[in-house]
DNA sequence: CGGCATCCTACGCGATACTG
DNA sequence: CAGTATCGCGTAGGATGCCG
């Protein structure tokens, strides 16, 4: 399976959002710039996933993690060009989604 | 998580084919059906996984199993048309892929 | 609020071996 | 060839608790 997924640009795209729990950050951020609570109730994920996969994402260049300074804390995730770019991979699964799944 | 998964369209895109391997079966056999042996080299995954994955694209009306007689045996897998229907989806994440990522 | 640390469990998945 | 069965490990990911 590895070989695959670093041979191929769609296998590479899927290690990188091939798995749900990404997916659906980049599709929430797609949206609009959110809080890490935010993410965390939308996607109904623990704290902790939620944090791994974001560090992975903004390791990536996916996402841009922006700390505003008050108390208590308060961080706005949003994405970057790289990130917004998976706007047509969204879209594509969205109309498929709404076309043949119900 | 699972709420998101089976609400949005776009998670239950992600629950259905939101994992490399189920993927990378569907970019295989949207350039042609193939018989499992070759699934299994291409992808470079144990026949156990790959079985699992089939299976549940099967039951899901992604994919089509269909047997030749003859011995050994053959069998040729090829995507129904809601399978295919994920051309626009990958052919989106290859765009991608070549883009951004190297 | 936004995390990190710890513990714990389920399960994904490879390796191997065996059948029709 | 096309699977199924069994074992065994690594890891994803929830629950909980703590801290700046």
């Amino acid at each position: 399976m590895e070989h695959a997924m670093k041979t191929c640009p769609v296998g590479k795209v899927a290690a990188l959002v091939g798995d749900p729990c990404s997916l659906l950050i980049v599709r929430d951020l797609l949206e609009s710039p959110m809080r890490f609570s935010e993410l965390e109730r939308s996607l109904g994920s623990s704290s902790r996933t939620l944090a791994k996969k974001l560090k992975v994402l903004e390791k990536e260049k996916i996402v841009t993690r922006k700390e505003m300074r008050g108390t208590p804390a308060c961080v706005k995730y949003s994405l970057t060009k790289k990130g917004a770019a998976f706007h047509e991979v969204v879209e594509a699964m969205r109309s498929y989604g709404t076309k043949y799944l119900r």
